[in-house]
DNA sequence: ACTTGGGTTGCGCATATGAGCAAGTCGACC
DNA sequence: GGTCGACTTGCTCATATGCGCAACCCAAGT
């Protein structure tokens, strides 16, 4: 387009969408064809001179939804703008999430929730009456040494309350000192009860950690700050439902992972709808492992990560 | 629109303006009818869920031209909007006004211009050939006390040579010490002879100065920074031509004004075609007073001056 | 001078869209 | 329970718009 269409185009544009013109009208009102007028609208567009731009708490990036789905193979994607104001990141995301499973088809029979700050923000934004009759249950420990005892639970009784379902949790710590012990409380009827459940939930929705001091495994006493140290100097970038992976999404400490209990990787690999929620710039590195390495087949997660996740090549 | 229905409506505008489907697939894919996915794309546009902006440096408010026009009975009006960064009002303003001009039908014979910063900035972006054959006269003085000397002259010499036509400069002093010396130089032969041909120009371009001690008035010596603050004190709120008005537009000093070599207000209110350059905020009294008492007949400037000029009832 | 080919222009035609209307829905009030 | 009226819904029909095509323009090469 030379200079002098693009001015002209400017024109055009601004008699279509600011003055509710016609082509017609702007073709005679500029003294060019109606449909050059036309064509010079499309090449506005094309140019990006004319920008359209959804502005609503709720709105989706459905076109780097689409890519990211075809790129990872994922079932769905839901991406929400990052907004202006940095920390409403993730009140969109979880709000973007409560809507998902709100709109999910077909209806989960049982549900298998992890908990944290993300879990707790999806529930929150989760009408009343958003689903009926979907159980709720448990696939991670740590209910226990939790710094605000309950929290957890409350994150899965409240999923379960609103839809009117049964909410069944996971009566254990996250990690264990020792193997045996280990062993032992998955043994125990309560314990493996709750286990079975959680292999068979029809959907699982959960987020994930960073590996660093600031991890909520840390803050609970399951692991000291040197431990979390060790494991990134392995190559951890993060955790899912409490065990600790690489940027391949492999298990980076075998001896760790033996010691936590809830639901395998292998299994969340394995499952039919596995709903990953994740949000905020220092998820990336966790975020791309995990979507990377196909353990979930839902990612709900902001702009920035999005885009993050599909620089690489 | 209920809260369903907003959301319904982010839905469809996604769907609509960034995945370029038709309503008819809309409402397939959200299971409405094709008529409620335009009627929600409607009210998604008025409820400004969907904003379209026009990005181009050359970009128009259309909108606010009209109501401009019609309010102030204005031949014409060219609102550019204000862009992000601060500095580059005058320039789009000036630019606007080149383009303009250009544009102006029919061309005129003979062009009258004043002179100062914004008028140069117009000629700077005048093209060559912007028109066949137009003379353009100096309709006020003020050239050789000028600080740089030759900048009026240059401005109307550009003009008139982009343009293919004579330049016609008035050699004399902007304000005059004596009224006598006034008369006398009027009476010359060479000023006399500038000033009819200023007086019956087919169209008029200027500029306006604001009244404060920055003005180049002042700073070329025709007035000291005190005589302004008088003025000022007397209601002036800016110059047209070198002639203090107040805000309803009146000439301030008489004795003053009496003073002052060049067009006079009067012949320039009755002028067919006047156009009345302005940019930036601290010209918004001067405008208005410009503008309300029928000074120009074409109003050029930026967003904020319009809105200023506007909100008064 | 003639040809060739990229790019632009105007147009016919199928499709997408908006306005106006009649029928249907639902809640409030009698 | 019945009736009214505001509001919504699906529809018809006129209009606006985009696509593909043929004609055309113009510049570069033969």
């Amino acid at each position: 387009m030379d200079r002098d269409d693009e001015l002209l185009a400017v024109r055009v544009a601004e008699l279509y969408y600011d003055e509710d013109k016609t082509q017609d009208e702007i073709g005679a009102l500029l003294g060019i064809s109606r449909w050059k007028a036309g064509r010079l609208l499309t090449q506005a567009r094309d140019a990006g001179i004319v920008r359209i731009e959804i502005v609503h708490p709720r709105a989706r990036r459905l076109g780097l939804e689409r890519r990211l789905s075809e790129r990872f193979g994922l079932a769905d994607a839901v991406i929400v703008p990052t907004p202006d104001v940095d920390d409403a990141v993730s009140s969109r995301v979880a709000q973007a999430a409560a809507d998902y499973l709100t709109a999910l088809r077909p209806v989960p029979r049982t549900l298998g929730v992890s908990w944290g700050r993300t879990l707790d923000a999806v529930a929150d934004r989760l009408p009343v009456g958003w689903a009926t009759g979907v159980d709720v249950v448990q696939i991670n420990g740590g209910v226990s040494l939790n710094r605000r005892p309950g929290t957890a639970a409350t994150t899965a009784a409240t999923i379960a309350g609103r839809a009117g379902g049964q909410v069944v949790l996971l009566p254990s710590p996250a990690i264990l000192e020792r193997i045996e012990t280990k062993r032992a409380i998955e043994a125990d009827r309560t314990v493996a009860d709750v286990l079975a459940k959680a292999a068979t939930a029809s959907a699982y929705l959960y987020s994930a950690g960073v590996a660093d001091g600031s991890s909520v495994l840390v803050d609970s006493g399951y692991l000291t700050a040197e431990d979390v140290a060790e494991l990134v100097r392995k190559g951890a970038v993060g955790d899912v439902l409490g065990r600790y992976i690489d940027a391949n999404g492999h298990i980076v400490d075998p001896g760790l992972d033996e010691r936590t209990v809830g639901l395998g990787l292998d299994e969340l690999r394995s499952a039919a709808a596995a709903i990953f929620v994740v949000a905020g710039a220092s998820k990336h590195d966790v975020a791309r492992a995990i979507v990377m390495s196909g353990l979930c087949t839902v990612l709900v997660s902001d702009e920035a990560t999005a885009n993050a996740l599909l620089e690489d090549a």
